[in-house]
DNA sequence: CTGCGTAGCTCG
DNA sequence: GTACGAGCTACGCAGG
């Protein structure tokens, strides 16, 4: 049966549910019931959980279901059941529902089990939709409408019947795909992977729930800078258009005659640099009609490059920076002043996105990460991030003796390797100063990065490889990023093989399982899945053989990653939560966390959440190489 | 004018 | 044909 506690009631009655006269009905029957699980959900008038109101909340077992007219009543005494983490609470996108219920009531859900994130789950890396609407039929066999949702949106005075047996529904469905997604999950083995993401996922609603202040004036100044550097570019451009005769033809004989603009303002070229058109025609005046893009990968690879070239590349870079992280970002503020991300959980390899903005790729250069900050003086940002967290999942994976031990004892990577793939040829390129060559207290060469020309030319070239296995790199792609031929590349890679047999060896493992059984996994505890719905067609089409491989070897290194990183949010919030700490989730971007705490606990807080994180790196690399580096700032850094 | 795909850029 | 995983913005084209 259907309870809806409302003042507001239809004259008409109903043999669908009945009304109810005060929320203790409720309680008693959870009282009685004691149920171990339960399914929760709101409606509202809206998605934006800061300007849109919970109109609706529902909650209740497959029996009965009971409809709260929030308008009218309050959900504070649901505390007890909400917060319980021994109750189970089946939601479908609890991130959403989780906002609005502590917006309304301070109430923290704990102990969800989300049947969108479970369906992500099971079908990893199938990109399938996930509403509701899709679910039901998929798991259930069962067509269902979402159209009475939008109904809330402007509702006024009694919930109509449709509105309150929809609001029943968006209890019972998600118990009863619950019901069918637990064998499914065990089947797969994949339960370890679902108690992550639902545990994780109330981590990236806090991130969304606190937000995140931008010094507007700050990121404001940064904006003028780079559109005057950006105008200083363009009159560069047409000056050499305006003086060279060599471009005569693009010059604009009939030369805007503004009484206003002094003369020797006045231009001759009218070029919309903008457009790839125009530039093109003019670009292939030098290149005799040979460039079809005008990309930095395919100008920055034109030999001698002209100042035209030259500063049409910077024009570009210029113009991104401006659109995408000039002023346009301040309309992503919300009422609040703050700016709420959008977190999208379980994408194909377990790592999360980020939108309206994206914050993930917010320029790293510090004097754009610094305008997010934290205003109350009283509290600081104590971020945490993972170093070499990829490059130790390798080594991990791949057992090397030569990393581990390089990562080990903190010494450069890349350079190691250098030395190790080229020989004579590295000794050779030392300089006086050469810190890698430096001694160190023990005796032995301390190995770090060092400025040896010679070095530095080697050492990029390996460090390309190092990231480059990650992305089952060929050697056509190494050529490119290093400009070198293809011949060459292929060598350099054959050498780097040959100094490193156990990653070879470990990469191809990864290739060949996905090639074969249309899947591949995470590292354990986690054992995340990643099933490549093209495998079917792998006997038809060439490319496909190639791309499985390709994604079997990186899925390993950055769905583990992503998965210890979900693992120590979850630890964080959890610690933060237990112990009442004074400290905020504010973000994350792969390797990092980001959070705000109060000044006179920082410096605890610092060395708590580096053991936080580095506990959550134990999970896989047990060994403890993998070190988490934590800072105390006034605002947020790379 | 609006919708949609692509190119090119940003991040790790 | 040739590096993994994402999102955002502008352009350029198609259609009303």
């Amino acid at each position: 049966m259907i309870y809806v506690l409302t003042p507001e009631r239809n004259a008409i009655p109903s043999n669908e549910y009945q009304y109810i006269d005060s929320i203790e009905f409720i309680h008693s029957y959870l009282f009685e019931h004691q149920p171990s699980r339960i399914a929760v959900d709101t409606e509202t008038t809206g998605l934006d959980f800061i300007d849109d109101k919970m109109v609706m909340f529902q909650i209740g077992d497959l029996d009965n279901q009971f409809i709260v007219d929030t308008r009218y009543h309050k959900i504070d005494s649901f505390r007890m059941y909400l917060e319980d983490t021994d109750i189970t609470k089946v939601l479908q996108n609890a991130k959403f529902d989780y906002k609005f219920i502590k917006q309304a009531s301070g109430i923290e859900l704990d102990k969800v089990f989300d049947t969108m994130l479970a369906d992500k789950v099971i079908n990893g890396g199938k990109e399938m939709p996930s509403g509701m609407d899709e679910l039901a039929p998929r798991y259930l066999n069962e067509w269902i409408s979402k159209s009475a949702q939008k109904s809330f949106l402007k509702h006024r005075g009694p919930f109509t019947e449709e509105q309150i047996i929809y609001g029943a529904k968006d209890l019972i469905i998600p118990l009863r795909l619950c019901e069918v997604m637990i064998p499914m999950l065990k089947e797969k083995d994949l339960t370890y992977t679902a108690s992550l993401e639902f545990a994780a996922c109330l981590a990236f609603a806090d991130i969304e729930f606190n937000g995140i202040e931008v010094d507007k004036e700050l990121w404001l100044k940064r904006a003028d800078q780079t559109l005057e550097d950006l105008k200083t570019c363009e009159t560069e451009m047409n000056t050499i258009i305006e003086t060279d005769p060599f471009f005569k033809e693009f010059q604009d004989p009939d030369k805007q005659l503004d009484l206003w603009i002094p003369d020797d303002q006045i231009s001759y070229v009218n070029i919309d640099w903008n457009s790839r058109k125009p530039v093109l025609e003019i670009f292939n005046k030098i290149y005799h009609g040979e460039l079809t893009s005008l990309s930095k990968d395919v100008l920055g690879t034109l030999e001698h490059r002209p100042p035209l070239i030259r500063a049409f590349m910077k024009y570009k870079k210029l113009k991104k920076l401006y659109d995408s992280y000039g002023p346009s970002m301040l309309d992503k503020l919300k009422s609040d002043g703050k700016i709420h991300t959008h977190f999208s959980q379980v994408l194909t390899t377990g790592r999360v996105s980020n939108s309206k903005p994206n914050m993930q790729q917010i320029p790293a250069d510090n004097s754009f990460r610094n305008c997010f900050v934290c205003s109350d003086p009283d509290w600081v940002f104590v971020s945490s991030d993972y170093s070499s967290q990829e490059l130790c999942v390798i080594a991990t994976l791949a057992k090397d003796p030569v990393w581990i031990a390089a990562l080990e004892q903190g010494k450069d990577l890349h350079s190691v390797c250098a030395a190790l793939v080229f020989g004579k040829k590295w000794e050779n390129a030392a300089e006086p100063d050469c810190a890698f060559y430096k001694l160190g207290e023990d005796g032995g060469y301390e190995n770090k990065k060092c400025e040896c020309p010679g070095h530095k030319t080697l050492r990029s070239g390996v460090k390309s490889i190092n990231f480059g296995l990650a992305y089952g790199m060929s050697e056509y792609a190494l050529s490119d990023t290093l400009g070198i031929s293809v011949p060459e590349a292929r060598e350099l890679i054959e050498t780097y093989f040959k100094t490193f047999p156990s990653i070879r060896a470990t990469l191809q493992k990864f290739g060949d399982y996905g090639k074969r059984h249309g899947y591949i996994m995470t590292m354990p505890p986690f054992k995340r899945k990643r099933y490549f719905p093209k495998h079917k067609y792998i006997g038809e089409d060439s490319s496909i053989s190639g791309q499985i491989e390709r994604a079997s070897k990186n899925t390993p290194i950055q769905g583990s990653s992503a998965d210890m990183v979900k693992l120590a949010l979850v630890k964080i919030r959890k610690y933060i939560k237990r112990d009442q700490v004074p400290v905020k989730l504010v973000m994350t971007v792969h390797d990092q966390v980001d959070t705000i705490a109060h000044v006179d606990y920082a410096d605890t807080w610092r060395d708590k959440l580096t053991e936080l994180m580095e506990d959550a790196a134990k999970t896989i690399i047990t060994n403890g190489l993998l070190k988490a580096e934590t800072e105390v700032s006034r605002a947020w850094k790379k």
